[in-house]
DNA sequence: CAAAAGATGATTTTT
DNA sequence: TCATCTTTTG
């Protein structure tokens, strides 16, 4: 118990008042995580047993780190019977529990987005509608906010709401695509993201007993970012608090950034609703961050209207100001960012693993991995591509899949040719065909050559190629339940014919994809020696169950030496990092283009930005560039109005003279200096570096970018400027108006007078 | 049917 | 620009 005596007084009663319905609303770096281990620990020790409670949050981050925190305070002996987990995690394994009671087998597949919208996609072929305007990702999108709100395909389809709603997009087709599509998930035993609480509120609705069984179970709940939470979630847990109301959610309203992904603010307010006499605690003590910083990301996040109040500050020292840099492109935005972290580390004895480079979309990692790259600073890239998403990753993943369940078409249409084995898209049209006109599943089809009809156009070479698959996925299946995941699983890649398909030609690709599987392979062996640990399963299918959930974070060790994170602002969410670079700070781009349309869409980036700013323990450093690469031409930016907002007492724009001037010529002269520093040590240096990398930079900015989407070499001019014009010679730049591909200049002309041009197709050509 | 060349479209954000 | 999808060629 005397635990206790780490927390300050609100964190304390809400850590002792464990029972009935409680509403934490807790600041940015308020020790949140704090609270809700103390609070499990607590009731722990008033003799609660652990299956009783039930811990949900939405990251397997989080959710791990709780683990952890929580082992380390009272033991892995009772700690390990929590349910704590994500909430697909902790659903999926209510599922898997009672899936014969939804038409499942408790071995259902999870598909995750990938294999999601490859379904979709043969959907849309099938129906023969257009793949540019039933993009398979927005179709997700529209079944997945269905569903994230409860609705059915069938309820899709008889709502007349949504049916007009589509028939005005002009996409009358996406009832059918879903019922379709949920339809052939079921016949797969196949289950996506938002199924997994869709079926979870079926389940809970349909079955009282089941639900009688898990409200007994769990007497005390609960939820991390609540203010995260959507419909189909926020209705699962209310199910399941309504008999005993031991409810504990913890949220901050401002840090709420999945709006767009059916997160609902107004859970918190239903939740106030719900359960009349709830008790309110306010943790507002922020023990993270400096002074200034907290009081700049007030000024910032007072800006919206639709908040909670509350009144976070700090205790902390004060801390440096704010610094705005500038920079005239990407690239050198990406290089002051460099500058500043190798001049922190070397004068200010940083290390690199206190700073993180936040960014609003993860194109935008690309410039930051190359600059930091050429500065030798040594760097992890979070989120972008997940190792679990690689073609390989994936495709070996799917044979176990297939081998698992064979109801798996996804799997089995993923892998069937990969490795090629003569079995291309002519001979998967036909089966399919035959599949669905004789009722029969694309495995059952494939194993079964022998029903197939002569007239379908089978010959007898194509018939062996495809029991011999079959033949292969059997005999993997054979003692899948109970052979070691480890073993059973370097069999199939190497009796599947993956590994010696990636080690025959050894370019450099196959050997990382090598490499990545061979990596794939040791987490399955780490995974059945820590389950054998436990004394739980150490099969293959249960790895399974739990990969689609995984992502990339997951695999990160902390430990993972000194680097500096570069990740968007959203994979930051719920870390921390002593120094914090926030870039990009354009309109348009943070605020997205596509997201300061409403005031809603706006106070979301709004708040993501204080997301952003409240990572930081010591300082911030927020940058913009005036222009950026954007799909492969250029273009001007203007600051974000974000840097407005925050009270400029706060910030420091350090070289606002001239350092930076769209004087292109001197901006190189006065920049070449400093890149000597940075550019030292390079082993490829040789003293020039500085030199191609400037003249690369000027190459970017001045050179002929002709491409299919027109000349865009005058995007950067400027008024002022002097340019020729093939037909009307030299003249001066008055004026530029309009944004790209329509921008106009106005020019005269020395010898032909004043011409208003568009850019676009006026081929002018800089002179100074 | 596979490999190579060419065309196309994408940039929010994630379990 | 870059990655993926489609078409062409062998």
């Amino acid at each position: 118990m005397e635990f206790l005596k780490d927390l300050n007084s609100v964190q304390k009663e809400a850590v002792t008042d464990y029972s009935g319905p409680h509403l934490v609303i807790a600041g940015a770096g308020s020790g949140k995580t704090r609270v809700l281990t103390y609070r499990i620990a607590y009731l722990l020790h008033t003799g609660i047993p652990a299956g009783s409670v039930m811990a949900l949050t939405f990251t397997n981050k989080a959710a791990g780190e709780m683990k952890e925190r929580i082992n380390r305070l009272i033991g892995q002996d009772i700690a390990r019977y929590l349910w704590i987990g994500t909430f697909h995690s902790i659903f999926s394994r209510i599922l898997r529990a009672e899936a014969p009671l939804l038409g499942h087998t408790s071995a259902f597949t999870i598909y995750d987005n990938v294999d999601s919208k490859r379904a979709l996609k043969k959907i849309i072929g099938e129906l023969s509608l257009d793949d540019r305007i039933y993009k398979p990702g927005e179709i997700l999108g529209a079944i997945s906010r269905a569903k994230n709100n409860l609705i059915t395909a069938g309820s899709y389809g008889s709502n007349t709401q949504l049916i007009e709603k589509d028939k005005k997009s002009g996409k009358k087709h996406i009832a059918d695509i879903y019922r379709i599509y949920a339809e052939r998930c079921f016949r797969s035993d196949a289950m996506d993201f938002d199924d997994l609480l869709l079926k979870t509120n079926i389940l809970l609705r349909d079955h009282p007993e089941v639900l009688k069984k898990y409200q007994e179970r769990f007497r005390y709940i609960l939820v991390d970012e609540f203010q995260d939470t959507n419909f189909a979630q926020y209705l699962i847990i209310s199910r399941l608090a309504s008999p005993h109301r031991n409810i504990c959610v913890v949220g901050d309203d401002a840090q709420s950034i999945y709006a767009f992904r059916g997160a609902r603010i107004e859970n918190i307010l239903n939740f106030k609703k719900e359960y009349p006499g709830y008790k309110i605690f306010k943790l507002e003590q922020n023990y993270r961050s400096t002074k200034t910083i907290v009081k700049a990301a007030n000024s910032l996040i007072e800006k919206n209207r639709n908040q909670l109040s509350k009144r976070v500050w700090s205790d902390n020292e004060p801390g440096g100001k704010i610094k705005v840099l500038k920079a005239s492109t990407d690239t050198e935005e990406g290089i002051i960012v460099a500058r500043e972290i190798t001049g922190m580390v070397s004068e200010k004895g940083a290390r690199y693993r206190d700073f993180a480079v936040l960014y609003r979309t993860n194109a935008q990692s690309r410039i930051f991995e190359e600059t930091l790259r050429r500065n030798n600073i040594p760097y992890k890239v979070f989120g972008s591509l997940s190792f679990y998403q690689r073609k390989e990753i994936k495709d070996l993943l799917a044979y176990f899949r297939l081998s698992v369940n064979q109801k798996d078409s996804e799997a089995l249409l993923r892998i069937i040719n990969s490795p090629a084995r003569g079995i291309g898209k002519t001979t998967l049209e036909k089966l399919s065909n035959y599949a669905s006109k004789s009722g029969l599943s694309l495995w059952e089809t494939v194993s079964q050559t022998g029903k197939f009809p002569e007239e379908a156009g089978l010959n007898r070479g194509m018939r062996k190629k495809l029991s011999d698959f079959a033949e292969m996925i059997k005999s993997f299946s054979s003692d899948i339940q109970t052979e070691d995941a480890h073993e059973k699983a370097m069999k199939i890649a190497s009796s599947s014919g993956m590994l010696k398909d990636l080690f025959n030609p050894g370019s450099p690709e196959n050997i990382s994809k090598y490499e990545n599987i061979q990596e794939l392979l040791n987490g399955i062996k780490e995974f059945s020696e820590s389950q054998a640990e436990l004394n739980e399963s150490t099969t293959l299918p249960a790895f399974l169950e739990n990969v689609a959930l995984l992502t990339d974070t997951d695999r990160e060790k902390p430990e993972d030496g000194d680097k500096v994170s570069l990740m968007t602002v959203h994979s930051a969410k719920g870390l921390e990092f002593k120094h914090v670079f926030v870039s990009g700070m354009e309109e348009e781009l943070f605020p997205g283009r596509f997201s300061s349309s409403t005031l809603h869409e706006l106070e979301e980036e709004r708040r993501l930005f204080y997301v952003a700013l409240t990572r930081a323990e010591k300082s911030v450093t927020l940058s913009f560039s005036q222009s950026r690469y954007r799909w492969g031409s250029p273009i001007m930016c203007s600051p974000s109005r974000f840097l407005s907002e925050i009270d400029e007492q706060y910030l420091e724009y350090p070289d606002s003279a001239d350092s930076f001037s769209s004087n292109r010529e001197r901006a190189v002269n006065t920049k070449t200096e400093p890149f000597e520093k940075i550019f030292k040590g390079n082993p490829r240096g040789n003293g020039n570096t500085s030199d191609i990398l400037t003249r690369k930079k000027l190459v970017k900015i001045t050179g002929n970018t002709e491409s299919r989407h027109g000349n865009h070499n005058n995007i950067l001019l400027k008024p002022g400027m002097l340019v020729e014009h093939r037909q009307f010679g030299p003249g001066k730049v008055l004026q530029v108006t309009g944004s790209p591909p329509d921008s106009k200049a106005i020019v005269h002309f020395q010898a032909a007078g004043q011409k208003q041009l568009l850019l676009k197709f006026a081929r002018l050509k800089i002179i100074d």
